[in-house]
RNA sequence: GCGAGAGUGGCGGAAUUGGCAAACGCGCUGGACUUAGGAUCCAGUGGAGUAAUCCUUGGGGGUUCAAGUCCCCCCUCUCGCACCA
């Protein structure tokens, strides 16, 4: 047998390199739009192009390959594109250690890793591949944030920013993970920066409420979402000062207690802290404290449960009773939360309590539980439940419920405040101080301030002559023949602004990029429309609140922007994938753990490795890593191989398959009906949850069937014997095939088709050829099974009860018991109730 | 603490609407073919017991003729958020 080696298994890789050859000469995966069709769009996480594939990679993109080949031969026109998220510090670091420039860095990545997805025989229309640090690129990303500064949607200020000190760079709040940079693990620092931002708060109802529109999302990523998005009903307060202009305003879910609040807490970063303790008794105390916090790493803050603070030398007026309550500034209270200011109740609420007993500060009992009221002296805990208002002026009586009400509405008509809606998340910071991203289409006259680069004016190339310094950080704000600039108003010599965009803004959008490919074009045309959404989406959970809430938020903007007037949500389902594990840990090269997809290729074949990334777990679970699992993959294929080829030996591809209507044996009959419940199970399982698993391990049976029938001498004289046996072949190659094209179109090809199985239908099961003469049914004693009947198919309940009754096993289980009931389900089961049972 | 998910053989994992628990694969045991076997094929493989039989889906209760599956309580693990006012 050709394309064998002696020990009988199958050539991979030469059978694997002729058909990507042939599948690339035929544009066998490229697509168009379709009306005939419907269309389904298909999309896989786009790597960032860090030199090598790894085992996620492969594990992502097997999934959506056998999704995309699968769906395909049902009849879809699947748009199933590739490209490379390619901007990025690492880049930058490479260029830094091997000095190479970041571009060819990341082009050569780009053409060793395409090269290794090529290997795997994945189903990619590459004529759309895209690199995003490619101007033809960017410069719509640029034209898109020219509209949002239009629009209002991009501000600049300054603020207090997430500092990486390792990746000398701003972070967004997403990409501060427990403390540390998400990237490098530095921890992170607060720094006062100037900075672009997009106002992804102005979305933040809408990014809310329209995860109720996500029917196909994981549960666990809408938690997410929802928690990051985090709204809350509250009311904002305002406190007088006493004898000041300003007032501080407080944000509170609680204001049913607001009668109980005996002082107020500022973050330390909070502006009036400042303000406040100028030329007081405390302010070398208060600078001493402030300092000390701001010094605190993200992650040190978050860790220090100690409650500390200082007092302002201020005083706040209660604004329903004008009593007198110090301000403090507290380490507890978070600048980016809420109006960075709380009102303290320390009968109420833990924390205050804590703060309240560390600086001796009063407390006032305003809620009643259902044990009543408690003594204040007595007091070891906050009391944090809803209750009943006592000691509250006209309030007292009202649940909490109803004060929460009350107390925002009488506020409300005193103009110091009023029910409101706080939500957690913040706008997203988008600049970064690095080289290796889309420059921000920015000017800064000095005459006429800040103007977004005139349309016509773009793309803002980044300029590939710069050269990253020694020192790490960006060349850019050295580089004075690119800085240099005028105004695109006054004509005055102007500077272009030098940050530039966080990566993640090129991966928000460039699913619609796939959709239009013609750089020339526009963003988004017509054909946008046609694609989008995309209507499966698969990748890691790791962007659950980063890459997917960028993605909807931005998706938002193009649509109020009318770039894309009919998009909403960008993706409908998503798929989760879990980790590739190793001895207990994510395979990672730091880890020492990796598997390099390269050496499993060559010594496998792409077929193996597809098809063990598929077999091993369900694809939302994480995977175990088996060698002996791997083998077992291939042994599998090899088995495939030899059986198919037998029947091919056999005269096989001479005859046509079985279709039915000649009458078989028992055997032949038993795996006519095998064939037609694996397609029918393969079917469901890719239908319900893509269960590769269990498709693959319903082929193994298919094929463990086959061997033991083509064994039995009964069978080989039988007419149509062949003919099902090629039935069989034939089913398991085309049932195989999305997961292990390769050797399904060779087999496909020896069982003598023309074509290539990704152009085949799907099969569908022919319910006739399931209904069998004869079945087992199941006799049980009180739900323990005690014995089983062969019955002719469709026997009726009597003839069933007869049979069970008459077994002798069973009747032996029956002697002297009183039957009090028998069940039957017919073909199934018969369970007989004794007494007493 | 809040939220989400999960607990099934030695391992990865199966089990439509409640209806034969452990499919399929790995590993292991024995055998066949072989100069050889890390190839291939066959048989066996949840636990206890010589056997009949009994036990078994984290633990405990319940519903049911029948529970891995439904209900209640508890335990453990994983993930996410977390001084969120």
């Amino acid at each position: 047998m050709s394309n064998s080696d002696q020990s009988g298994r199958y050539q991979a890789h030469i059978l694997e390199q002729t058909w990507q050859k042939r599948w690339a000469e035929k544009n066998l995966f490229r697509v168009s739009e379709d009306p005939k069709k419907p269309k389904y769009y298909l999309l896989e996480m786009f790597p960032y192009p860090s030199g090598r594939i790894h085992m996620g990679h492969v594990r992502n993109y097997t999934i959506g390959d056998a999704v995309a080949r699968w769906l395909r031969m049902r009849g879809f026109n699947v748009l199933h594109p590739m490209g490379w998220d390619a901007f990025g510090m690492p880049a930058e670091n490479a260029a830094l250690a091997h000095n190479i420039h970041p571009a060819r860095w990341t082009y050569e990545n780009i053409d060793y890793m395409r090269a290794q997805l090529k290997r795997l025989g994945f189903s990619y229309d590459w004529s759309r591949e895209l690199a995003t640090c490619d101007p033809s690129y960017y410069r719509w990303e640029q034209l898109v944030f020219v509209k949002m500064w239009e629009k209002g949607l991009v501000y600049r200020k300054q603020a207090l920013v997430n500092w990486c000190d390792r990746c000398q760079t701003v972070l967004a709040n997403e990409q501060v993970v427990d403390g540390v940079c998400w990237r490098c693990d530095e921890p992170v620092k607060q720094k006062r920066l100037f900075g672009y931002f997009f106002k992804i708060t102005q979305y933040a109802e809408e990014l809310l409420q329209c995860l109720e529109d996500l029917p196909g999302w994981p549960e666990r990523v809408l938690t997410m979402q929802r928690n990051w998005i985090g709204k809350s009903y509250g009311a904002r307060i305002l406190f007088a000062l006493e004898g000041r202009d300003e007032s501080v305003e407080v944000f509170t879910t609680r204001a049913d207690t607001l009668m109980g609040a005996t002082f107020v807490s500022l973050a330390p970063e909070h502006p009036l802290v400042d303000i406040l303790s100028r030329n007081t008794p405390q302010e070398q105390e208060v600078r001493a404290f402030v300092d000390k916090v701001k010094r605190q790493t993200h992650a040190e803050r978050a860790d220090e449960k100690q409650k500390e603070g200082v007092f302002l030398g201020a005083w706040a007026l209660h604004p329903l009773t004008g009593a007198r309550m110090p301000v403090y500034a507290a380490n507890f209270v978070l600048m980016d939360y809420g109006a960075g200011a709380v009102m303290a109740v320390p009968a109420h609420d833990q924390r205050d309590f804590e703060f309240a007993r560390a600086y001796n500060l009063p407390l006032a009992e305003v809620i009643a539980g259902p044990e009543g009221e408690r003594d204040p002296a007595a007091v070891t805990v906050a009391y944090t439940e809803y209750g009943t208002l006592v000691n509250s002026g006209e309030f007292t009586g009202l649940t909490s419920r109803q004060a929460l009400a009350a107390v925002p509405d009488k506020l409300s008509a005193l103009g110091l405040g009023g029910r409101t809606v706080n939500y957690r998340l913040r706008d997203w910071g988008i600049s970064r101080q690095r080289y290796w991203g889309t420059p921000i289409p920015m000017i800064h006259c000095p005459a006429c301030g800040l103007l977004p680069t005139p349309e016509k004016d773009l793309p803002v190339v980044l300029p590939l002559e710069a050269e990253i310094p020694a020192t790490g950080g960006s060349p850019l704000p050295g580089l004075e023949s690119w800085v240099k600039t005028s105004c695109p108003r006054c004509g005055q010599e102007a500077r272009r602004e030098t940050d530039t965009m966080d990566t993640f803004v090129e991966s928000s959008w460039y699913f619609i990029r796939y959709a239009c490919p013609d750089y020339d074009r526009g963003i988004a045309d017509q054909r946008a429309d046609y694609w989008m959404p995309v209507d499966q989406y698969i990748g890691g959970i790791e962007h659950a609140v980063l890459h997917l809430l960028y993605s909807r938020f931005f998706s938002k903007v193009l649509r109020d922007l009318n770039i894309l007037p009919n998009l909403n949500e960008p993706f409908v389902n998503l798929l989760t994938q879990g980790m590739v594990i190793k001895d207990g840990a994510k395979m990672s090269k730091s880890k020492g753990n990796a598997v390099d997809p390269n050496d499993l290729i060559t010594r496998y074949g792409a077929d193996t490795v597809r098809l063990f990334s598929l077999f091993a777990a369900p694809p939302e679970k994480d995977l175990e890593w088996s060698d002996n699992g791997v083998e077992g993959a291939s042994r599998f294929l090899n088995r495939l191989w030899r059986v198919v080829n037998s029947v091919v030996e056999a005269g096989g591809d001479k005859i046509s398959a079985y279709q039915g209507g000649e009458e078989l044996s028992p055997p032949l009959k038993e795996l006519y009906a095998k064939i037609h419940e694996t397609v029918k199970k393969a079917g469901d399982d890719l239908q319900n949850r893509f269960q590769f698993n269990t498709v693959i391990a319903a082929v193994m049976e298919l094929l463990n069937l086959v061997s033991l029938t083509e064994q039995n001498p009964e069978v080989k004289s039988h007419p149509a014997a062949l003919a099902v046996l090629r039935l069989a072949a034939e089913t398991a190659a085309i049932l195989i095939s999305p997961m292990a094209p390769h050797i399904a179109d060779e087999l496909w090809r020896r069982l003598g088709h023309d074509g290539y199985l990704i152009d085949q239908p799907w099969p569908e099961h022919n319910p006739e050829a399931l209904t069998r003469d004869e079945k087992t049914v199941v006799v049980q004693i009180g739900g323990k099974v005690r014995g089983k009947l062969l019955m002719s198919s469709g026997a009726d309940e009597d003839e069933l009860k007869a049979a069970a009754l008459a077994d002798s096993k069973v009747r032996s289980h029956l002697e002297g018991q009183n039957i009090v009931k028998i069940m039957v389900i017919r073909d199934k089961l018969v369970n007989i109730v004794l007494e007493g049972k």
